[in-house]
DNA sequence: GACTTTATACCAACCGGTTGGTATGTGCTG
DNA sequence: CAGCACATACCAACCGGTTGGTATAAAGTC
């Protein structure tokens, strides 16, 4: 069996998530990453050029990670586009319930929000997580509203992306209160948003 | 005269916002702060005990500082609170206009995001500021409500944090982007939202 | 198929610079 | 001359990164 990346690597890039939705990209230091991964710090520097290296392979490992975890979501198999849009939105509210805050909050929104001045590199590779997933939900949202807004005037991409906004923003508060309720508070307009959004489209 | 804090300590959590907006609080080094303020090191632990205090400091002064300029902003003049809201919205967008992503995003999202686990503290001051931000639109939204929907199922307070959560999800987006358009197209989403939530609530 | 070469995968020890923080000195004010 | 408001000098710990090295295995050579 061959699963193409090597153990070590694998194990450094767990350990990174882990740590760095805990503490943050800078707090998080390479010999803390390299215990926590059970690992040496000359395999770390083996596998990945520096710690901004490591950052961008651990938004991909992210992306791949997260990716797979929606694409076999159930609400991807409901017929009626609308329904799977209502479904992701629960499904992003469902994530949330019995973990903690640095078990369901997002690495990208994280580290972009302490990189996005200093590391051009990070801030792009979370740039292009962030918004490939953003792409995916606007593929639900334009058949949504080709099948039931077409004549709306918002477009599927300004609202794929403003569930992320709110979605990334209810994190914010969560760790402000200490308290996951307060972002499925938040996901909850949201839903209301979008039912709104096309219960008005039908009234037109 | 006597402005009550001295202007060494002003200058310090001057350079503190801005450098903490840009790089974050734990990429910034005390150091750093005090070169940028013009003050040497021995007046830093002068006035804070530590770089955990000069946090909760900044948390207090950026509350304060914000807290004016949304008093002294002109939406707070509208007669019917609805219009207040909008005005409010509107003013969130317009802010963002001509302004780079470090002079107009939240310290406070910032800093929480990084030291909500780490620092009890720091979190805990970062939730004051914000949720007494949430708390000053949550009036406006209970008078707007009483007037225009006093049988919505929503409540003042969790659409107050809504917006909140909106605001500091736009952020995140912008800086992922490195572009401030994309905030103000999930604002505008946010005032739509408002505008539906309080037009359907009229029609019930 | 024995022998050499080269590349890979790691490791422990170490490096210069920076970190948050302290100890001590100094000038100014009442 | 007492005390506050700073300035200077310094420190141990930690930071990201480098060093010189070893064990293993694949690849080339005759």
């Amino acid at each position: 069996m061959d699963t193409g990346t090597p153990l070590v690597k694998t194990k450094l890039l767990g350990a990174a998530l882990a740590l760095v939705r805990q503490n943050g990209f800078n707090a998080t230091s390479i010999d803390e990453l390299c215990r926590a991964a059970g690992v040496t710090k000359g395999a770390f520097f083996h596998y990945f050029s520096s710690k901004e290296a490591l950052a961008v392979s651990a938004t991909q490992f992210w992306t791949e990670m997260t990716g797979q975890v929606f694409a076999q979501a159930e609400y991807n198999l409901f017929e009626d586009p609308l329904d799977q849009l209502i479904g992701y939105i629960d499904f992003r509210a469902q994530i949330l319930q019995g973990r903690s805050l640095a078990e369901c909050t997002c690495l990208l929104g994280t580290m972009v929000q302490e990189k996005y001045d200093s590391s051009s590199l990070i801030r792009e590779a979370c740039a292009i997580g962030i918004f490939k997933h953003a792409d995916d939900v606007e593929k639900i949202i334009r058949a949504a509203k080709a099948k039931h807004a077409p004549l709306a005037s918002w477009t599927s991409e300004s609202l794929a992306l403003h569930t992320q906004a709110v979605i990334q923003g209810a994190f914010i508060l969560a760790k402000a209160k200490n308290d996951v309720a307060v972002a499925a508070d938040s996901i909850r307009h949201l839903r209301r948003y979008i039912e709104l959004l096309f219960h008005h489209a039908r009234e037109d």
